[in-house]
RNA sequence: GGACGGUUGGCGCAGCGGUAGCGCGUCUCCCUGACACGGAGAAGGUCACAGGUUCGAUCCCUGUACCGUCCACCA
């Protein structure tokens, strides 16, 4: 396949005494028209194009078709290489994307983050940087396990423990090698110029070494120890999650006020819950130290309710008296801060809730109920004995799981940590982002980390799963496995073996959390720990662009790591990206089913569209709102998909009327008005384009790109070349030229696949860049046609033009006739008389013109076209067209009337200011002046 | 509860101290030899609200309201 092969015409069929704009309704609702169908072949085509035959000018269709021309643009940069990294003498730019979970699939979070990437990636390839953007993905423990356990529970009608733990593994790895890469070719349709042979997965062989390594040092520097935590137990899993992994729901649920009777008979005291259920569980009541109310009472005792346990009264200072009741029950085992009350006053720790969710044996006569049965009957017992109080409605948060959707169990459990505050690589990763070694941007993140990385608490990295790394560490059977003392690091068996002198031995069954692989990922893809050509030439990568929502689990542990393991910072630059929200501003997320999926976009206008309308939105902001697709639309993809069919099509019709010519590597030298000032333009926003994106304002880029292409080279310098081409001026090719095949190097960072489809066609493109493909070729940097006095020429010619046409269209004249303007420099609009009159379509005259004309004061003259006969409703038309005019005059002579009366205006303000306020002043004047007049004129019978 | 962000024409966004801009949508005209996924015009905004600073505020400061994101153990 070649670009050339895009080359098809397409073109719906005429249909005669039809109005068009109806046709253009009727059609908007229909799919985009497929090529190949034949139209050319049936004579729809307006003009046709020279084919084949040894023509050194690509065919191009008259609309831009995605689907094929990125696929077939995709492949040949594979086959080419181009996105290949090896170490050499240039200097090494190098992103390690954020890898996606095996499991998943992209949404728009990653189409926006890989868009950012590979447009930063491009550029700085273009700009002569060794560019290595290493891509992977990440064994993503409990969601990877999920998705395996229900598809063995669906087929197989098995669970995971039927299997046993090894062939469930082998399971999973089977799921990873058949369905795992999914995400990896949506990234590839995206267009991200990844080097591919390096793909990394957090489970591959050389990945499970430095995560020995790392734990090693870990555990012989004393980071790792075994302690008990309240955890985040997931009943559906039965094992602890990490903090991310929760899901809060704010739920409408109950506040239950019970009376729990002093065991002295003196009466009770009224406890409020949202869980009466852990009651059972209860070893204290606790009040403020500070409450009056309950002064009394301090020291009492309790008899708990359907248990008849004595239970103390006792003070503490977490317990807040506005709340509820101000007594708060307290059950260590199953609640936060009932824990850290209990370890305060020593209290005994019952666990009424078992692994799985089911009241305990320590539950009495409720064991073996599931929690929310067991809630039930005991509230109903409780009523039944009159210890309920009241009821409350309280609306408040409960956690679950969101991979298995179970709530979530809080209790304590012995789980393996790693020391976090205080520590050496804790202290070193504060302090290379406090010195700015790390940049945060936007920059307010970098608050952020530091606030959270001063405060941090230790990590616990065990989980119970069987899919991840597990622990490398064992112990002899008979050795109690909560003791730390029991434990030794090997990496093999046979290691553990030698080092406990025992063939009878155990490795633990535990699995490392998925944040403690994923934070060695920008050294342990470059071939840490045994190879060091790549890390010494890549690390510290350069970016790292992420989520906010895991600045914290991953950003953070990667400094980290990187600066303990490395001694250096893992990249130089942290770029958060925005949110992607929904039309009502809400995260997109899947329980919620408000999510888009790019794939989808992609497939109805391209992957190039989809990165523009992000890379438009890509900048600082905290969050980008994303209209949804209905009836096949999505209004955001779609206009920047018309901005691709735009490009498209301007370079079509450059290519159209370069025939013959033979372009050169030199750069323009230009002379006339016109050349001057798009070259002017051109080299504006060369210079915005870089800014944008060193800066990370993609959005400032891409407007700047839109702006110059759409408005500055379409609408005016591609239409003033088609008069300088009828007449035969030659010497507008060479600008045309250079100004498309730069602006096509310029878009080609966000929009890789039509700018190289193009590009490709363009004649004498590769020979000018001296390479074989626009990914390749320079971007370009300060070009030195920045021509003011150009612009402000060329302002003339703009405005005369567009009063001409604006007094032709309000009062509805034909085209074709005389427009005289009263020009204030007649050299430069003689100078481009043949330009003014081919968008006017009309004839210039220089000069006063009759003074009935239709009038338009301007800045540069007044434009007065003629009006041979008039009929009572163009002279209405006019006179409201003048009297609106003059109102909107009246208007703003008011604002400046306002500033220029006031005497401190001219004494306070700069006088550049003063100035240009007088000055415009006056302009409104004359033309106030000026149309009063016309008015008067239009207001006698004489004038008609 | 804390932190952060937003509030500008019907919608999506720029502007961030000198009389409000773009695209979509709406209305009028137009297939004019690149493009109707287009061209030329038009209508449409007291820039959330209240104070303050300033000659002057959409823009700076303070507060309020609403929307949202992230973080967080209040029963």
């Amino acid at each position: 396949m070649s670009p050339g092969d895009v080359g098809l015409f397409v073109r719906p069929p005429r249909e005669q005494g039809v109005k068009w704009r109806k046709r253009r309704k009727a059609r908007a609702g229909l799919p985009n028209l497929q090529p190949g169908t034949g139209f050319a072949a049936e004579g729809y085509c307006r003009r046709r194009f020279p084919t084949g035959g040894g023509k050194r000018y690509m065919e191009l269709a008259t609309r831009y078709e995605p689907q094929e021309a990125e696929a077939a643009i995709y492949a040949l940069w594979l086959a080419n290489h181009c996105f290949k990294a090896t170490p050499d003498s240039r200097t090494p730019y190098c992103i390690t994307i954020p890898p996606p979970n095996v499991t998943g699939a992209l949404h728009m979070g990653h189409a926006l983050n890989h868009t950012v990437m590979d447009t930063l990636g491009r550029w700085k390839r273009m700009l002569g940087f060794n560019v290595l953007i290493l891509p992977g993905t990440d064994h993503a423990g409990i969601a990877t396990q999920a998705v395996v356990e229900k598809k063995i529970r669906a087929e197989e009608k098995k669970t995971r423990h039927d299997l046993g733990r090894e062939a469930f593994v082998e399971k999973v790895w089977e799921w990873k090698e058949e369905y795992g890469n999914k995400i990896v070719s949506q990234m590839q349709r995206l267009g991200a110029s990844y080097d591919w042979d390096r793909l990394r997965f957090t489970m591959d062989e050389s990945y499970v070494e430095a995560i020995h390594t790392v734990f090693e040092k870990l555990y012989t520097d004393g980071y790792i120890y075994i302690g008990e935590r309240m955890v985040n137990w997931s009943p559906g899993f039965q094992s602890v999650i990490s903090d991310i992994e929760i899901d809060n729901r704010e739920e409408d649920g109950s506040l239950w006020h019970l009376r729990y009777p002093y065991s002295d008979g003196s009466g009770h005291i009224i406890v409020a819950t949202s869980r009466p259920e852990t009651m059972l569980g209860d070893t204290a009541v606790a009040v403020s130290p500070k409450d009056e109310r309950y002064k009394a009472v301090l020291g009492k005792t309790i008899t708990l309710p359907l248990v008849g346990r004595e239970i103390p009264v006792l003070a503490d200072d977490f317990v807040d008296p506005a709340f509820g009741t101000g007594a708060v029950k307290i059950t260590p085992f199953h609640d936060p801060n009932d824990y850290e009350m209990g370890n305060r006053h020593g209290l005994e720790r019952i666990e009424v809730i078992g692994p799985d969710a089911k009241m305990t044996a320590h539950a009495g006569a409720y064991a073996g109920l599931d929690r929310f049965e067991a809630r039930k009957r005991i509230v109903a017992d409780l009523e039944a004995l009159g210890l309920v109080e009241k009821i409350e409605p309280y609306r408040h948060a409960v956690p679950y799981c969101d991979r298995s959707g179970a709530v979530i169990e809080p209790r304590p459990s012995s789980q393996w940590f790693c020391k976090m505050g205080g520590t050496e690589m804790v202290n070193t990763s504060i302090e290379v982002v406090r010195d700015g070694s790390i940049r945060f941007l936007p920059e307010r993140y970098r608050e952020l980390y530091l606030r959270w990385m001063e405060n941090i608490r230790d990590w616990p990295i065990s989980r119970q799963l069987w899919w991840g790394h597990r622990l490398p560490v064992w112990r002899k059977t008979d050795a109690n496995p909560e003791e730390a003392s029991s434990w030794v690091f090997a990496r093999t068996k046979a290691e553990a073996e030698a080092k406990l002198a025992s063939p009878d031995i155990l490795q633990s069954d535990d699995v490392l959390d998925t944040w403690f692989s994923s934070a060695l990922w920008p050294f342990a893809t470059l071939g840490w720990p045994h190879t060091e050509a790549d890390l010494n030439y890549y690390y510290p990568t350069s970016l790292l662009s992420t989520a906010q929502e895991i600045l914290y689990l991953w950003v953070a542990r990667m400094i980290m790591t990187g600066e303990l393991f490395i001694g250096k910072k893992p990249f130089d630059d942290v770029y958060i990206h925005a949110t992607v929200l929904d039309e009502h501003g809400r995260r997109m997320s899947k329980s919620k089913g408000n999510g888009i999926d790019p794939v989808e976009l992609i497939d109805l206008y391209g992957a190039d569209a989809l990165r523009f309308a992000l890379a438009r939105e890509a900048g600082q902001r905290q969050d980008i709102r994303f209209k949804p697709v209905k009836a096949g639309k999505q209004e955001q993809v779609e206009q920047a998909r018309n901005f691709a069919n735009k490009i498209w099509n301007a370079s079509r019709f450059v290519m159209m009327n370069l025939e013959g010519f033979e372009p050169s590597a030199a750069a323009p030298t230009p002379t006339t008005l016109v050349d001057r000032w798009i070259l002017s333009r051109l080299a504006t926003t060369v210079d915005a384009v870089n800014e944008g994106f060193a800066t990370y304002n993609i959005d400032d880029a891409s407007r700047a790109l839109y702006e110059f292409f759409w408005s500055d080279f379409c609408d005016w310098y591609v239409e003033a070349a088609k008069p300088r081409f009828a007449a035969g001026d030659e010497s507008a090719k060479t600008v045309l030229w250079f100004v498309l095949e730069r602006a096509l190097r310029l878009l080609h960072p966000i929009l890789p696949h039509l700018t190289e489809t193009l590009w490709q066609a363009l004649p004498g493109a590769k020979e000018a860049a001296g390479c074989d493909f626009l990914m390749q070729a320079a971007f370009p940097q300060d070009l030195p046609y920045r021509d003011e006095a150009a612009e402000a020429e060329w302002e003339m010619v703009q405005e005369i033009t567009v009063a001409i046409r604006n007094v032709q269209a309000v009062n509805n004249l034909k085209k074709g006739g005389e427009a005289f303007v009263a020009a204030t420099n007649p050299d430069v609009l003689e100078g481009n008389r043949a330009i003014i009159e081919f968008l006017t379509r009309f004839t210039l005259v220089i000069g006063d013109g009759p003074s009935d004309g239709y009038l338009q004061p301007t800045r540069f003259g007044d434009v007065r076209l003629p009006r041979p006969e008039v009929t009572p409703e163009e002279l209405a038309t006019e006179k409201l067209r003048i009297e609106s005019d003059l109102a909107k005059i009246e208007l703003d002579l008011g604002v400046l009337n306002k500033r220029l009366d006031d005497p401190s205006f001219a004494e306070r303000a700069p006088e550049a200011v003063v100035t240009k306020t007088r000055t415009q002043h006056a302009e409104l004047l004359d033309k106030q002046s000026k149309l009063t007049e016309r008015l008067g004129q239009l207001s006698t019978p004489s004038a008609q």
